[in-house]
DNA sequence: ATGAAAGCGCTAACAG
DNA sequence: CTGTTAGCGCTTTCAT
């Protein structure tokens, strides 16, 4: 059996009482008996029971998280970022899966407050239908949504500015000599397809080329694949295609190449987030990068920020700044 | 304040320990009662506290896993495999990154066991140095081993025929015309690069191809990339490239087309895990896949047997067989 | 079938 | 500075 707080204070010959300050190093304790506590402690392999202390006490060292798919790179890498912010801390990261469902995002976020997180991280899968679960997390624990977010609700979060990221984007091709691109998103469901699209529609507003040419699917390979092919049909043909993401862009210059077109002589192409896949397509992938190790601190930061405050501090929006890596797929 | 078992107690007109086995729904309990406690329950929007729960019984339904890098996409697949097994069940992940660091993987299977998981799932990253930990871990909870596995340790594991994985892409090269390949690998501190290196050997032993010719490094793209430059400059030139994994694959990919070499015309390549990379490649990679939904589903089924038995059940060691994926980067 | 009562291991008043 | 005393919310004997 695991020793307890008591065999620790009997061995210290103090009460548990002594030893609970002892060991949670408060200040309060002389220090001869702190020394024998810690003594007794470590002789008898005394691991505190975080439980215990969560029942009783009120934190858990556990901050939650639901992502719409661990398995998707740029989800995974934003887990490990957070979960290496909190390790920091000795803190434990409870993961959740929504798989794009609202419905089974609401089941998560409800099993991780069942656990007692401290505090949650969101990725929101849905622009409306995930705002009440997160408005009803929000109340309960200090919340953030991190890379997505949820309309019309005046919660905490942690974006990139996707509008200034397209914005790169486009002047990145254009400065290239393009002056007929083509936007290969997604459809608005989640607030990053939206805010890409609309970035795409201004920044091509700002050099005057024209009624924005854009081309809706989903976050998918697959789609951006089927998205070349109508590309290569048009007539005129585009000289650029900006991504709404880097896996729409892999797929775009999948297809691209089975059309026997070249990139970026014959048409550019740019992603976005800089997930590990940009790096290593052939042609490697110009894109936008995300600064994931930021946003997990930024999250983080504002998650101890309103736990630190009893009452609920204003929350706060941060957008921060994405820079382009220029690589392969568009000229030099 | 949220409602606990006493408020619906005191609502349903019974005394706490009623409640308790009504909403444990065990049997003891008048069906008239059970009904009254439920709908107090609903009413009250009562929630249990897990944690209180797990204090008095023994269960948290939390099930701790520990993997070298959340960030790589095979292992977040796996996680993401391991979540989704779990989530029928009702019961959440405590996800935890070793960072292949034998001391920090150490102090998270700690802070895991601290947070009393039912059970461990562990990817250990040394063979030898994460053997310690993994049998602590192992004497304290229901453990597996999964995708990797220590030395000289007789606990549980679900692993691939890392072996037979290597024949069949041995197999498939040759079966093509190659005769002269080499293998591409990572120095054997895990259990997996020594297999595949075993592996290779053996097979190619039963083709008789001479002395084994291989280059070992890590499991990484640079390491890919470092060794194609290498595989170029010999002569007589190898005909085939035998990787240890994905990453290495798209490496060598990359520096045989800086090369100027034709890939599968040339010279073939042949990965190993089937992570989402591989079909994304150009061309894309011949692999051997890993069924990680039925690892993870192997994985708990283990733990779940092991809790559900009071004595500790023999371990088991079980190996999955991969099948061969046959894409582009070998001659059709 | 039900209730009273005893804790699980810990922290936090409250006295001393 | 230290010990005593209550519980946190729940499950589980042990009587009834």
């Amino acid at each position: 059996m695991r020793a307890t707080i008591r065999d620790v204070a009997a061995r210290a010959g103090v009460s548990v009482a002594t030893a609970s300050r002892a060991l949670s190093s408060e200040r309060g304790v002389r220090p001869e008996n702190r020394e024998r506590v810690l003594a007794a402690a470590a002789a008898l392999d005394y691991q505190p029971n975080i439980l215990a202390a969560a029942l009783r006490g009120r934190t858990t060292y556990t901050v939650g998280m639901v992502v719409p798919s661990i398995g998707n790179p740029y989800f995974a890498t934003l887990v490990e970022a957070v979960e290496h912010q909190l390790r920091d801390d000795d803190r434990s990261l409870l993961l959740a899966n929504s798989r794009y469902e609202p419905q089974t995002e609401r089941r998560q976020i409800q099993a991780l407050l069942d656990r007692r997180v401290d505090s949650l991280i969101l990725v929101p899968c849905d622009r409306t239908a995930s705002r009440d679960a997160t408005a009803d997390a929000a109340a309960r624990v200090p919340t953030v949504q991190v890379d997505l977010r949820v309309d019309d609700h005046a919660g905490s979060s942690v974006t990139v500015d996707n509008e200034f990221g397209l914005r790169l984007a486009v002047d990145h091709v254009v400065g290239r000599g393009a002056y007929r691109p083509v936007f290969v998103g997604a459809e608005p469901v989640d607030s990053s397809a939206q805010e890409r699209l609309d970035g795409y529609r201004q920044a091509t507003g700002r050099y005057g080329l024209g009624e924005p040419d854009v081309l809706l699917g989903d976050f998918s390979t697959d789609w951006g694949r089927a998205a070349a092919c109508r590309i290569v049909d048009r007539d005129p043909r585009p000289d650029a295609v900006i991504c709404g993401n880097d896996m729409i862009a892999l797929g775009v210059l999948d297809g691209l190449a089975a059309a026997g077109m070249r990139v970026p002589e014959d048409i550019q192409v740019t992603g976005f987030d800089d997930t590990p896949y940009a790096a290593l397509s052939r042609p490697s992938l110009t894109t936008v990068r995300q600064p994931q190790d930021e946003i997990a601190a930024q999250a983080v930061r504002l998650l101890d920020a309103a736990a630190a405050r009893s009452d609920s501090p204003p929350p706060q929006r941060i957008a921060i700044t994405p820079v382009l890596v220029a690589r392969g797929s568009t000229l030099p």
